[in-house]
DNA sequence: GTCTATAGAAGGATAGAC
DNA sequence: GTCTATCCTTCTATAGAC
């Protein structure tokens, strides 16, 4: 593969990305994406074959991108509250430069919930339970975080940090009336769900 | 109108409300719509002229649904905590029963936020905090409640109770692998949210 | 009010020249 | 590798009979 190509297969797909980020895998346009990256639509299925298969890749592609911000909060060596506060930091401002991927992500994964399945097969999930109940042995019976728990601990993590990107368009529209911006309301949430959060599991 | 218009408009409502639920504005088709009515295509158009009205038809029907879920909490003459405990016990099992609104709502949104505030404008915000402060001025103090916590506070509750049931497709894959079920997760959250809410809210 | 038939437009995909 | 032209299917919407 020359140079040429890879400029090109780079513009399609950086095109796609924007209009399936926007219309979605159903309202997206292939014409759409062949004027946004500025060639033919006869080129589009010269290199990605069909729209389908041009929607996978760009899928995993920004799915990954999503989840491999889960994976310092493993790795990093802090205490389990400052794990939590460097989460919500990270997390909430990796949503803010990318606000579109968690409705993006919810939508399409609820239409085709195989894809999702293929991409979680690469993610051991049990795995990182025993990594974190090694890390944090001591402040998980402090907490009185249990195996069991974890479900509803870890979604609500997540719900707290992604639900106001999910319903972005909902809330400014709320936010007007009450004279507040989303943009303020996103900054001062990083600190607020990590107080949240800790309070709510300090015995 | 006829008792027999009458029957007709409201299987095509129903069925437009199954479609529309499961594949969106965009990923629905006119055919589906007829079929799951048991009429065809031409009639649909003849009770709700284009595609789009008939869209706007169903999906205000759903958001004022989903939203009448809230009003009670503001008249039911019960503290805050009482209040808490209701509005998850009550919002959860409405949602266990339409599993699909918020997926549905939330993606429908960011697609064309003009329905949403079409939709809000009949709601006043600010007097909702004015009743809220009246029925409950000396629990928002002893709790740390004030104006300006109350969109983090609002958008995190309801993050807990609607975030499982928008990335429902994304939760069971996790889930599968955990050896527990997506419902019995559901059955807990009733109670855990509130106790989570509730202790990060106690001075 | 309900049907069949079809118009008319749009979209995904391909053929073939360069 | 890139383009123009076009095929073929699908979809919304309407015309017109009953």
């Amino acid at each position: 593969m020359g140079e040429n190509d890879k400029l090109t297969e780079e513009r399609i797909f950086d095109a796609a990305t924007d209009v399936f980020l926007d219309k979605g895998m159903d309202g997206a346009r292939m014409q759409d994406i062949a004027d946004r990256a500025t060639i033919n639509k006869a080129l589009l299925h010269y290199y990605y074959r069909t729209k389908d298969k041009l929607f996978n890749a760009v899928f995993e592609k920004i799915a990954g991108k999503l989840f491999s911000k889960f994976a310092p909060v493993f790795s990093e060596n802090l205490s389990l509250e400052e794990k939590i506060r460097f989460f919500f930091r990270e997390h909430i401002t990796f949503l803010q430069q990318n606000p579109r991927l968690p409705a993006f992500i919810l939508n399409e994964i609820n239409r085709n919930p195989a894809r999702m399945r293929k991409i979680l097969n690469n993610i051991d999930i049990n795995k990182l339970w025993s990594v974190l109940e090694e890390q944090h042995h001591d402040e998980l019976v402090r907490y009185n975080i249990t195996k069991e728990s974890i479900p509803q601990i870890m979604t609500t993590i997540a719900a707290i940090s992604v639900f106001p990107f999910a319903a972005r368009g909902l809330l400014e529209a709320i936010f007007e009336k009450m004279n507040i911006t989303f943009d303020s309301y996103i900054e001062e949430r990083k600190v607020f769900a990590a107080d949240f959060v800790i309070k709510a599991l300090t015995k």
